[in-house]
Order: structure tokens, then sequence, then C-alpha cells
DNA sequence: CCTCAATGATTGATGGGTCAATGAATGGAT
DNA sequence: ATCCATTCATTGACCCATCAATCATTGAGG
């Protein structure tokens, strides 16, 4: 029945929209650390060091957001920033000693956090739950960004 | 092997985020209206008249949010509010007749919407999809705040 | 050399969310 | 009848995200 299958549909976009929701705020109280901050220092744990555009295109977010995130970083002595000399409109972001410490133990418990998260979900069960986000996740990215109504 | 199966669910975790937030702004521009906002006045739609702890708990948002939702709606003639007669705490909220007809039309957007989003995806796929995300939502419900770190 | 378009970072305005504090109304215990 | 705890709604302070505008820097073409 068409009606079913759509009310259904509706149910479980309001399922993902309810798990983001539920996990985002229980995920910073576990972590103490907002996610997408730990996305971007994540990155940084990886590269050494790295410009803001790049970071920006790796985690997905808003420059300006990168830069209000790294500011306070800056502030709070886990991150420093250079120009790069050789072009100075690009400013380089590194780990600090002391920031890659704090990240280490950060991801301590994003991994306690992730295990609960899938608790009770087999290897099998997540590759195909991996497999539908694939394609849910393609399909979003090809809609169209249409006029609005009015 | 361990470290692999942790690095595929941290993959998961970024895809249920990411999908959310590509989804979020995608859904609004398409619909011409949030996506909590739509869920609310949806509610709304089912049930005549209702108070707005009623609504926050349907909806699940911090009342403080319903509240401003509220009172926006109202400026713009979309809903009414009028106190409990019966008891002055309590505020019952209504669509006005344009509100309805407005959201008749946002539902319209919204099923096209949806429909994209589900797009080459089978019934029994979104059955499964269903189950495992009840699943993680409700793992997600579970796990207990705990003392941030510092 | 000088202009000008392009690029990277920043800032301001705005929207949406939470928590904590507050105000108003209610109802039960003494 | 009065006090007090509770409940609902609201407000203020804050965080985080986006978009649009701006600033500084760069490099290419006249």
């Amino acid at each position: 029945m068409l009606t079913n299958s759509y009310q259904e549909q509706e149910k479980l976009i309001l399922q993902l929209n309810e798990i983001y929701r539920q996990m985002s705020p229980k995920f910073e109280r576990c972590t103490g650390i907002s996610q997408s901050r730990l996305e971007l220092l994540h990155k940084l744990m990886e590269v050494d060091e790295i410009n803001q555009t790049e970071l920006r295109h790796q985690v997905n977010i808003d420059s300006a957001a990168v830069t209000r995130h790294l500011k306070q970083l800056d502030e709070k002595g886990v991150v420093t920033r250079r120009k790069n000399p050789e072009d100075n409109r690009v400013t380089f972001v590194k780990l600090t000693e002391a920031g890659r410490k704090k990240i280490e133990r950060y991801c301590k418990e994003k991994e306690t956090f992730i295990k609960q998260v899938f608790k009770g979900i087999s290897d099998q069960e997540r590759a195909v739950l991996s497999d539908l986000l694939t394609r849910v996740e393609s399909n979003v990215k090809d809609i169209e960004d249409e006029q609005p109504i009015e």
C-alpha cells in the first residue's frame, strides 16, 4: 500500500534525525568535546600540519566554523597557527604536544562511546547498515536544491 | 580484526552525522521550512488543539525552542494560542485555517523529498534499515551520561 | 608597473538548539 | 487559610552552524 510505505519512510527519516539529536549531546557529555570539534582534531592528529581550507574540506564544515573552532583551540593552547611564509593568505594549523595528549584521551572516550552505540549489532549487520546508509547518502547528495514555496 | 572493526564503526557514526547534516539544509531548501518546525506543525495537523508540553514531548525538542517557534508562527498567523481556562499555566496551540492550507503544501514537498531519499531502496531493505536504526537508537538511549574529562 | 579577478581567512548577521533561572498559577499539607 | 513544592511557559546566556560581506594577499594580463 502506497500510503503505508510513505509513512514508513517518513518514520525512517525521523529516526535518522532522532539518532543524531540523541547522540550528539550524549557524545559531547561522554567525551567532553563536541563531535565536530573532535573530528577536526582527529584530522589534525593524522597530518602534523595542514592549512585551514584543506581541513575544511576534510571535515566538511563551513570555513567560518573552522576559523572559530581554531581560534578557541588556539587560545586554549591545543593548536598553534602560523602563516604560510610562501603565501600569506593561508594559515597552517598544528597540534601542540599538550593538544595531542589531550586528544588521545578524548579518543579513548570516543571508542567506549562508539562501542556502546553498536552493542549487539553484528559485523554483518553493520555491513548492511553501512551499505544502506551509503546509498541513502548518495540519494541525498543527488537531490536538487529547488525553489522553496512562496 | 578489532582495529578494523572499530574504524568501521567510527565510519558508520560519521555517515550518520553526514546524512543528517546533508539532509537538513536540503530539506529546508526543498520544503521551504525547517525540519523541526515542520515536525511541530505536522503534529498540530493531527490534533486540532494541543498544549505546549504535550507538543514538546511528541516532537522531542526543548521547551524553549517550542516557545520560540510558536511565537514566530503566531506572528505569521499560522497558529493561534490561548490559555487553558481551567489551568492558566498551560497554553493551547491550534493551527489557523491559513496555516493548515500552507502546511498541506509543505507536506507535498516533503513527500517528494522523502521519495528521493529512498530511491532505489526496496521495501525489504527499508525494513532492515528500520530495524537496525531502532536498535542503534535504543543503544544510544541506554548510554549513561558520565563525567566529561577534566 | 598596475589593475583586477581569485583565493583564504575572518567577521557580522541570523537561525536554531540547549541549560539554567525566572515568573505565574496551581494544589496539597499543615 | 497559608505556605510550599510543582508545573508550564518564558526569557537570558551561551554554543554551534550557515551565508554573505569584507579584508588581505596573490598572480596573471594589459
